[in-house]
DNA sequence: CCTCGCTATGTCGTAGTTTAATGCAGAGAA
DNA sequence: TTCTCTGCATTAAACTACGACATAGCGAGG
């Protein structure tokens, strides 16, 4: 687990390359150098012009957005190394909350220093670009899934992804991710119903190729996941020349 | 209509401040200064990394991705002053495929272009990144319209947000605005049969709401349009303090 | 103990898909 | 001109995946 600010991403970037450790905590806020979130805490609300924003170290969260008739959309699942609040510091508002489902370290800084790293350290802000760019990867990805899938298709594709960043973050253990979200996080996220997502769950649990419980996922058969929730980004079939 | 170079919005985000206009175009490979794509064309693949990017002067397009299963999700509509191919820019390879569905006139210029920018003018280099904030508000507004509501109001939410885009780009004639799609292609972006969006569009029709016939679209009642598509955005209800 | 939040499962109605058939305008050929 | 072909809009009928509702179980916390 990442617990140290050493590994925050924007340290990686080069946006603390001449701070010290302390100087990198922003500290007249919180007492201690990093902010931390409990379970359920709302850290960013859509609208809000925070003056920090955040890189997770450590726990997870889901970024989503309500809608007039109260329904809720799951935007996206905050990992470890994930930035929060980005939005924020560019156009000035955030345009989805985030919200912790578990206990949450942050690295806190504020959002004037995005502004000396694009003055100072060009090739840096040139790679915070690639940042924004992958969230809105993971976007289209998610829209692709939600507006083409069918349930089974959908709950498959959501559990695979999971799967696959968590291992990349080096939280696989014998095929078991952390899962620290409720069904019907999983089911605002995918635009299906909680009842029904339970019961693809449940067929997915009876074909023996997942389990998910007590905020554990165990993948059982990586590559049936893989297969039942089929990718995006293949290119279209070759219009016939003739 | 916006034809001239000078309203390209790289123009105004300060790219090519110091530039000629004959230098601001790519001369090289198009023997106008303007590269000209025809309807039907693709202008960039899912998956191609190329080394210019576009600026849309007139005309419009779609953002689609390709499904393994042959779907087609289409994740954004491109409209004159929007840019094509910031995703290869940024980061090396593009994320969907890119069509014009009108002919359409673009400012076409070189990736290397861009690195400068950074170099040089960090405060534009910022503003861009305003540019790349907006496209993944767009895609999340989309996804919560996806993912959340009925069919009904899938088709008035991205019909009321034509109506507005074009309106704030001033080709708005008396209520009627262009709109060069096929009813295939707003059921992709929904995540609808063409069939269920054909019967939709009726629905709204024999209410009279909207006419969309010959590539136009007559909104003949703004606020009912918008009431039916109500929109994302909402702060949470407030949780009972009790 | 009871309540609350979450998971689990069955029944039923409907919104949406699939398939198919019709119409209609534009383009190309004779 | 007239015929045909092609792409798109339209409408109907049959089927189904999914949502709504109801109900039960289970563990945590007051």
């Amino acid at each position: 687990m990442k617990t140290d600010c050493e590994h925050c991403p924007l340290r990686q970037i080069g946006l603390f390359e001449e701070m010290t450790k302390d100087e990198v905590h922003y500290m007249s806020r919180f007492k201690t150098g990093e902010f931390v979130a409990q379970p359920g805490t709302e850290i960013l609300a859509e609208g809000a012009s925070s003056s920090q924003l955040y890189t997770a170290l450590d726990g997870m969260g889901l970024r989503y957005k309500t809608l007039e008739d109260g329904s809720r959309q799951v935007v996206g699942f905050v990992l470890p190394g994930d930035f929060i609040g980005l939005q924020s510091g560019v156009m000035g508002e955030m345009r989805h909350s985030v919200e912790a489902t578990t206990r949450m370290t942050m690295c806190v800084f504020n959002r004037s220093e995005l502004w000396e790293l694009f003055k100072n350290q060009p090739r840096r802000a040139f790679d915070l670009t690639h940042v924004a760019a992958t969230e809105e990867f993971l976007l289209g990805e998610m829209l692709a899934a939600v507006g083409q899938m069918d349930g089974l298709a959908k709950i498959a594709w959501v559990l695979n992804r999971f799967f696959t960043r968590l291992t990349a973050l080096g939280l696989n253990e014998n095929d078991q991710v952390p899962l620290p979200y409720r069904q019907q996080d999983v089911a605002d996220a995918m635009g299906l119903s909680l009842v029904h997502t339970n019961k693809t769950l449940a067929k997915l649990r009876a074909k023996g190729v997942v389990t998910w419980s007590d905020d554990t996922l165990t993948v059982h058969r990586p590559d049936e996941l893989a297969q039942l929730g089929f990718s995006t980004g293949v290119k279209p079939a070759q219009r016939p020349l003739i």
